[in-house]
DNA sequence: TTGTAAGCGTTATCAC
DNA sequence: GTGATAACGCTTACAA
């Protein structure tokens, strides 16, 4: 049924072991045998099969993408497939497979993590998140494996990781609306047990701090990063006594959901309340009034992760070579800085 | 270094047969041995290797999710992640892994397609896209292999497909227009290679010739799936002498693209021109105005796309029952018809 | 330069 | 119920 390495052999009347080395170019063979072999593969239509090849050599070719356990959440966030287009660039271009794994809840995740570890399918993991006791790193920890991750891990844990600098991005995000004038700012912000959001929101703080205005819990609004939570957040800071005349929005997504709130009350965006966002992801350019928005190069996040995985699988040392990929921040039509100079976009 | 199964046999002192047994459930074993071994796994810390096992079952419980050659384009249309979801939301309960595998070309797709499926790393594939003279097909009808296609097959070609019926469903978005009472119509599509952009292009011709409108060539444009396409597409029918009222966009970047022109060039939406999109993406309830759109229910696609190729590798049948997706029309603001009665969102 | 044989970690077929 | 033993399709010493 299917053609294998013998088929070929026999074929060729060559033996096995000569098709494999042909296949694998390997250099004391001669021109004549090699054009033999590969004719009869050619004739046979024949295909190594990976498995096998991947169960002698211990190697897969291929990586493991595990998709954080909000699966839902994670998916419809555009930051996701950006992320994965860097990821699978490089994955391409260095000859790795992509094996997804998505998972429902956080016990499921170990256990996708475990498999794709021990079931040899994978030759190194990308975690797409980071959390605060992350059991993820604890199994990383308990069997080292190639790893990388995208975010920052809680200290203790030794993985290379690739992420923004979100406590000096958030502080400077702040910084923008701050020096625009504005001292009510409220925060917005997804679950507080990720540390990109404890990050960004240590950040908002120390702009505050530096400027002088007090703390107030009651202008920290933190759900999921949907646009819902983003609706609902606005809804309720829109509904204190003293209302904000600013917002941090700690990904572009809740930011959407605020204007929409806004708008729906009446509120002008950036006249009666302004908006900072983050992730700059390409929606922040189209909407209306268009988003200034922190740029954290998301495409560029992915690769970077990808690459430094890969070299650790070649390698294999664990360089504690981490990357903080730069962000800048964008300054559109929703914080009114545009406004007083010229009206583009 | 590895635990392998004869680990855990010489720890629970039996055979490997046995732990194998042990692992798969086989029902004669008894009680007593169960225990020991699964207190060897437990202790020894075993994880089965997946590629050996998939090596003599034959099976690799992953199925292979091939993105077309344009995978930048791809991966940059919210479409994407939402049948994306819908296909892992279907793998994971079903116990298959996603291998995903994107490509630069179309020479490249079909190696990744060959590789996939002689090297037995999949147990099926999921092909997201169709083009005319596609090759992809050609090496499926050489080689017979579960697949599944998203989209519609060439005639001549017997592969499971899951696919809206897109001339119908391009028919009643046109015919929205000219219900609205629109006579200049334009067409924005991508690829003209591509089968959906045929079908719709052909419901559009069909909506207007039952209107007894001509059709006329310049005012179809065809450009790629990007907002880049839609927005020079735009600019272009703008130009023409006898400017178009009233646009339909293949695709809902496009239809974004094309507002972005509109509002740059100060024609207002929908009074100077009306748009009408293509699969109802999250965004196009949040544009200003909101755009009307044909929902093509994008995660139903994917999940019954994921379905039916499960149920194909599980009967082995190539059952040719493929699955028409329903497609309503969601109308809000970007043609009008909702301004004559309220103005909600 | 090429062939022989062992082995990668499983499962399946037969025995007992 | 459980244990040998032979595959699965490939790579890689070691020989020749």
């Amino acid at each position: 049924m299917t053609v294998t390495i013998k088929d070929v052999a026999v074929r060729a009347g060559v033996s096995p072991s000569t098709v494999s080395r042909v296949i694998s170019n390997h250099p004391r063979i001669s021109e004549k045998t090699k054009r033999q072999v590969r004719l009869a593969m050619e004739e046979l239509g024949y295909h190594p099969n990976i498995l096998a090849r991947s169960l002698v050599k211990k190697t897969a070719d291929a990586i493991g993408v595990l998709i954080p356990s909000t699966t839902e959440e994670f998916f419809m966030n555009p930051f996701f497939p950006e992320v994965l287009r860097g990821i699978s660039d490089v994955a391409r271009r260095e000859g790795f497979d992509l094996l997804l794994s998505t998972s429902d809840s956080n016990k499921e995740d170990v256990k996708s993590l475990k498999r794709m570890i021990h079931g040899k399918r994978v030759d190194g993991v990308l975690l797409l998140s980071s959390r605060m006791q992350d059991p993820l790193l604890d199994v990383l920890q308990d069997h080292p494996f190639p790893a990388t991750l995208l975010g920052r891990p809680q200290s203790g844990f030794e993985i290379p990781w690739v992420n923004n600098d979100n406590v000096d991005a958030c502080y400077r995000a702040t910084r923008h609306l701050i020096d625009l004038g504005h001292r009510r700012i409220a925060f917005l912000c997804g679950d507080e047990a990720l540390l990109v959001t404890q990050d960004r929101m240590q950040g908002y703080q120390n702009a505050l701090k530096e400027a002088g205005i007090p703390i107030d819990r009651k202008w920290i609004y933190a759900s999921s990063f949907m646009e819902q939570g983003g609706y609902l957040g606005m809804m309720r800071l829109l509904a204190t006594s003293e209302r904000p005349t600013a917002v941090v929005a700690s990904d572009d997504v809740l930011a959407f959901g605020a204007m929409r709130a806004a708008g729906e009350l009446g509120y002008q965006i950036p006249d009666d309340i302004a908006i900072v966002g983050f992730n700059n992801v390409k929606l922040a350019e189209m909407s209306n009034p268009s988003l200034t928005s922190m740029d954290v190069h998301i495409f560029e996040l992915g690769k970077t992760v990808a690459e430094l995985l890969i070299e650790q699988m070649r390698t294999h040392k664990l360089k504690e070579k981490s990357v903080l990929v730069p962000s800048d921040l964008v300054i559109r039509h929703s914080c009114g800085a545009l406004n007083k100079i010229t009206h583009q976009n």
